[in-house]
DNA sequence: ATGAAAGCGCTAACAG
DNA sequence: CTGTTAGCGCTTTCAT
């Protein structure tokens, strides 16, 4: 019963019309034929169906089912101009703090019938220029950045691409284009509050080193010397920088190192939950007890932190939140709605558990 | 000094010929003007270098560089019939213990010069037809599955489609297609083994409810059985099962529960590192001593498993291969090399360490 | 509401 | 080694 893909079999064509014949599938020329339209009509009976009468949309729906057929978005985004791709742009998905954002954009995305495409810029440099090369070789509908986008020439050249742009993860007055994130420095700030509110008076730090951490990590000390929280014998907030990625080992040498030096700290702010988690399993192994003798904040709220035992006190970003609001901002630009802003501040909060 | 993008500004073709203007960015017709050659020569210098001279390599390089040509993917993809994309399919990302084979996936993938689609399906079936659709619409060359393909009308459209697959994580007699994986039934065996000659005689599983696990699991039960490792007044090997995904709480609550039942357990195989810990985070607040009063033994060697303390002992599987494996196997279908086989077992290892 | 024609940007197929 | 021509499968434009 099956309808074959036909070059029509009589030989009625000049034989130089077949020099390239097809091979995949069947396209939208059989879904045409089969219903008795024109193959333009089959594409509206897809594509926007209120074009269309419904006794053609219900033949070539019937059409599509019986061959089993699937457009071809390669050949769809070439005419038309829109790939329905989506590019995101994180370090590395391996413990990766942006999976959330990823896994909400993805799915606001394939609600609208977009897919994404994902990047890895690692933590060197080199490969963001040939990321970039591959993205916009796609023709992507929009990227989102996390904010890592170090190459000022990768950047510029993303600009010059006339891709929109999302950059997430951070809130800066000069977005390039569309900005979804928090601030980092209101962070800062209000875990030295929180911290300083439980009355901790010896705090110290455990940060990666890149350059928002930096921010926030400035933001924090700053506060806590304001408040009179550094450590007796230190005149700044002690802190342990790690280069990134951080993990649990970092916070376990980081609280080891810190107390070297300054044995009262008393509360530690950590850029990750990870390091966090970390510093409570060396606290474990020093006989530290938490949150008695040492409060301890991550940052993130991994599943997991729950489940840990005192469970942990962190500040939550709502990644999921970013992901789709990113997606939102991508769709209404691709489907040219008018939209009130392209920026938004999401915000964190600080959930406090049983290390503080 | 931009030579525009030029539409010849002379009145010189027939207004129709003007039906339809591109708007986007440089073609290859761009940079071959600029060259001096024919748009075909330009593409040979581009995708074939060795089959062009090098004076015409060189002044192709130089237009490109010029002027920032991207060669269009979606184009080329629908010319040639090869997208240089291919799709990996998983349950979902966040928490997933296929990160690290996406990750080596992607980078084998882009150092020849194709992408990665990530799907997800979710853990509800619902999902995978539209997931299916969204794939074979943009016309990969090749799809690595994890195994999670349920919906046998996704599994048959699939194979119909005529797309490379790639199987992972498992070992199947009778592979779709391509396969690299490990079989489940050793490790279960094996497991048991080794915790028979650390001299356990008293063990239980905590475990997801997906197929393989259940096959894994067996393995290990009528192995343990055999080796009279039931716990006292057990005729089989108690097991507390859990829907996937699983998590840290999961460990707990199992620990709880199969501890209530069997007093006398004194080593528990979990079917991911995530719950390993979470049992050993219980055992810290039951004060049972780790490893001297209970062993635990995970799966999956987590980075943050080596970082705990006691580390713990894990069966590794090595998914940066499994990844990398996948994507030679697509690649060399892709660009027809010969051979030898597409079928690989690359094994496990049992990673010891502080809490066996 | 439907269709014909043209073309998106690129590469396969065949010459020369 | 280089060029001409046709066409990948779809959608835009314009006409009916």
């Amino acid at each position: 019963m099956t309808e074959k893909k036909s070059p029509p079999p009589a030989a009625d064509l000049p034989a130089v019309r077949r020099a390239r014949r097809s091979k995949g599938g069947y396209t939208l020329r059989d879904v045409a034929k089969l219903a008795g339209v024109a193959p333009i009509t089959a594409s509206r009976a897809l594509n926007t169906p209120s074009a269309v009468s419904p006794a053609v949309l219900e033949r070539v729906r019937e059409a599509v089912e019986r061959i089993g057929y699937v457009p071809n978005m390669l050949a769809g985004g070439l005419a038309s101009k829109r790939s329905r791709l989506v590019a995101a742009v994180i370090p590395t998905i391996t413990g990766s703090i942006f999976l959330e954002m990823v896994q909400s954009l993805t799915q606001t995305l394939a609600d609208s019938g977009y897919q994404l495409m994902l990047g890895q810029t690692g933590y060197e440099n080199s490969r963001e220029d040939a990321l970039l090369e591959t993205i916009i070789g796609r023709r992507p509908d929009g990227v989102v950045l996390t904010g890592i986008m170090r190459s000022g020439h990768a950047r510029k050249r993303l600009i010059n691409s006339g891709i929109p742009i999302v950059e997430t993860w951070d809130m800066t007055s000069t977005p390039i284009d569309m900005l979804v994130g928090f601030s980092h420095e209101k962070m800062g700030v209000e875990v030295a509050q929180f911290l300083h509110a439980r009355g901790r008076r010896r705090v110290a730090m455990i940060s990666a080193n890149d350059e928002r951490a930096i921010r926030r990590n400035k933001a924090f000390a700053e506060t806590a010397l304001a408040l009179g929280m550094a450590p007796p014998g230190a005149t700044e907030v002690p802190s342990f920088i790690v280069p990134a990625p951080t993990s649990m080992i970092s916070g376990r040498t980081g609280l080891r190192s810190l107390i070297a030096q300054y044995p009262d700290i008393d509360a530690i702010f950590c850029s990750s939950d990870l390091v966090a988690l970390g510093v409570m399993i060396e606290a474990g192994v020093l006989g530290m007890a938490i949150p008695d003798r040492l409060a301890v904040i991550g940052l993130g709220d991994l599943d997991m932190s729950r489940d840990f035992h005192p469970a942990l006190t962190t500040v939550r970003i709502d990644g999921t939140r970013i992901g789709s609001i990113a997606g939102r901002f991508i769709i209404d630009r691709a489907e040219e709605r008018p939209v009130e802003t392209y920026v938004q501040d999401i915000g964190f909060s600080i959930v406090e558990r049983g290390t503080t």
